[in-house]
DNA sequence: ACGTCCTCCTGTTCGC
DNA sequence: TGCGAACAGGAGGACG
């Protein structure tokens, strides 16, 4: 589901409501959601208070008092803020029962999220983070363009390669292959420098308005009932109609993804 | 080392 | 209408 615009809105919207609270107990109903072992992973977190939330990539990082953990959605996970109590959900997998006796459930219908502990203080270069390349606001054009350079993948499958830059998902994929005009097949060795320096600024554009916008809400994603806008502004993905020629939008398997693109406007 | 395919799951949509 | 196949905002591991 959630890229890093998705997951920077449920950054936010987390921040406000579990900023300062105390885990008083855990509670997991599908211990595969967490790495390692799901019984330590509540007895280190037990009366720890909330200090932070940061966010890589697609990564988010609940920053405790003492220890730390990574959190990735994945395709389908969300986070649901319980205020008044409510029967649990048969895809809530984990849920955080706070001291003043509100709850974090962590949802996910198809399970493919995960929660990890991670060293407080050096998560960024310990794994699962250690590896992802530089989010699109940090590329630097040479370190990007030596990748993508070398590689004959398509450009789109490259766009998602998390190694080399973070934070882009299938949707934003797909929209940035339309604003600049490229084929998503169009493999990465065939690019100018010029056009990956074009690629990086066309990738913070369309992240930065989907962050202002709170995200694409398609299929049942919302960040605790907080919808985003952003899918009233796609271009491609999941679209008809070209919205430059108004030919028809042609729908393929690249890397087994769905690839939404304009046969005429893309061809770069 | 690199590219391709499979797998983890469940729910919804698509096509015959 | 019914029913199985295909597909869905992802990524890590196996294999050639």
């Amino acid at each position: 589901m959630p890229e890093l615009p998705e997951v920077q809105t449920v950054r936010q919207t987390l921040k406000n409501f579990i900023l300062g609270k105390t885990i008083k107990d855990i509670e997991i109903y599908h211990q595969n959601i967490v790495v390692g072992d799901a019984d330590e992973f509540t007895r280190r977190l037990k009366g720890q208070t909330i200090i932070d939330i940061d966010r890589v990539g697609k990564y988010l990082i609940f920053i405790l008092s003492k220890d730390a953990f990574v959190s990735h959605l994945r395709m389908e996970g969300k986070y649901n803020i319980i205020e008044e109590p409510t029967p649990i959900n048969k895809h809530e997998h984990v849920v955080f029962i706070f001291d003043d006796g509100t709850q974090l459930r962590y949802h996910d219908t198809r399970k493919f999220g995960r929660m990890e502990l991670v060293d407080k203080d050096r998560y960024r270069d310990e794994l699962p983070l250690a590896k992802l390349g530089p989010e699109p606001q940090e590329a630097r054009v040479g370190d990007v363009y030596d990748k993508i350079h070398r590689s004959s993948l398509a450009i789109k499958t490259l766009l998602l390669d998390q190694h080399i830059m973070a934070g882009i998902g299938n949707i934003y994929a797909n929209e940035i292959c339309f604003e600049m005009g490229i084929n998503p097949k169009m493999p990465g060795n065939k690019l100018s420098k010029k056009r990956v320096e074009q690629l990086i600024e066309v990738s913070k554009e369309i992240l930065t308005e989907a962050i202002k916008q709170g995200g694409t809400t398609i299929h049942s994603f919302d960040a605790n009932g907080v919808s985003g806008l952003f899918q009233t502004k796609l271009k491609v993905h999941t679209q008809k109609e070209c919205p430059t020629c108004k030919g028809a939008i042609t729908k393929e398997m690249v890397n087994g993804r769905g690839t939404y693109y304009c046969k005429k406007c893309q061809r770069r």
